[in-house]
DNA sequence: ATAGGTCAAGCGAGG
DNA sequence: CCTCGCTTGACCTAT
């Protein structure tokens, strides 16, 4: 079981200021995009790039071999292609590096589109820009040369119902379709948050008997959302979309319960962990959103690892 | 170097 | 109608 986290490296920028921190998720508002324009987006693309490499390196070193990239590793890539920027040749070169490195070490680099993205919508223009940052989360795994299967997933939420699940599910299946190879071979789909989206069950039921993509199970969303299943049955429910690739898992605790504060929202991830991952006996690899990242990971993978010895 | 206000996109829950 | 939470807190301006 390889234990994952997501996007931010928190140990590498420990006591580093600010304007020198490691990081790959540089951006910029809209107004400085306006004034700065594409070669600025370049340039901190490229940084957002190497930055990815000093992480992975520092993964290796620390024994970790799952991490999700991050989605703002080109800022407002929505506006530019991505090969036509000022520095991708160095780019390009970079990525080519990142991916040769992580291949031979057998890493699972994955990413998570945000939740803008509503492949399920009525609204062409929203189903547009949704297929286009797909696209481009593609064309980056395909940039770095990662497998086109779901072991390099491009998880997203079905997120919408518009009143409608079952309306919102077919279009979903519908606009998948028109998704290109390198995406329908990567994409997986994870179950909401709340009572009325789509549970692990709505997705195997709704989603994956149509179009055969795999379930994420993310531990702590079925809480509030478990479709009548228990954690151990809608976790193998998951677990048996998955065919040859070994299975990805979401867990986090709740920050609420955390902080003893009920003004938190339940959903809310935690910083910590102070209970270990139980996944029923199946062979996952498991992402962990908790909020203080590779820390809080080293501190879950303590508990594991002494809950072990004491056995 | 830091504090405080500000910041693309979609949706649903809660005040 | 506004804010939060999810994706991932970071940017920008003034001090």
């Amino acid at each position: 079981m390889n234990l994952g986290y997501a996007c931010i490296n928190m140990t590498l920028s420990d006591g580093i200021p600010k304007t020198k921190r490691v990081m790959t998720n540089r951006s910029m508002i809209r107004r400085t995009f306006d004034k700065m324009g594409t070669n600025y987006a370049s340039e901190l693309a490229l940084l957002n790039c190497i930055d990815l490499f000093n992480i992975l390196k520092w993964n290796k070193e620390n024994n970790f071999s799952f991490y999700r990239l991050s989605s703002e590793i080109f800022p407002w890539s929505s506006e530019y292609k991505i090969h036509n920027l000022k520095d991708y040749d160095h780019i390009e070169m970079t990525l080519d590096a990142i991916g040769k490195f992580a291949n031979a070490e057998g890493m699972r680099l994955t990413c998570h589109p945000g939740p803008f993205n509503k492949l399920c919508s009525h609204k062409e223009n929203v189903v547009l820009n949704t297929i286009k940052d797909l696209e481009t989360h593609a064309n980056i795994f395909d940039i770095i040369g990662l497998p086109k299967t779901p072991f390099s997933k491009i998880n997203i939420h079905v997120g919408a119902t518009y009143g409608n699940k079952q309306k919102a599910a077919d279009a979903f299946c519908r606009n998948f379709e028109r998704l290109s190879d390198s995406v329908k071979a990567r994409l997986t789909v994870e179950n909401d948050d709340k009572a009325s989206l789509y549970s692990t069950k709505d997705l195997y039921e709704l989603i994956y008997k149509r179009i055969g993509i795999p379930i994420v199970h993310d531990f702590h969303h079925h809480l509030f959302c478990d479709g009548g299943l228990n954690q151990e049955e809608a976790l193998g429910l998951a677990v048996s979309t998955w065919g040859d690739v070994k299975p990805v898992v979401h867990y986090s605790q709740s920050k609420s319960i955390e902080y003893n504060n009920p003004k938190i929202k339940p959903q809310a991830h935690s910083d910590f962990y102070w209970e270990p991952v139980n996944t029923y006996g199946h062979n996952v690899d498991v992402m962990c959103e908790a909020k203080a990242k590779e820390k809080a990971v080293i501190g879950l993978r303590e508990m594991i690892f002494n809950k072990m010895e004491a056995k």
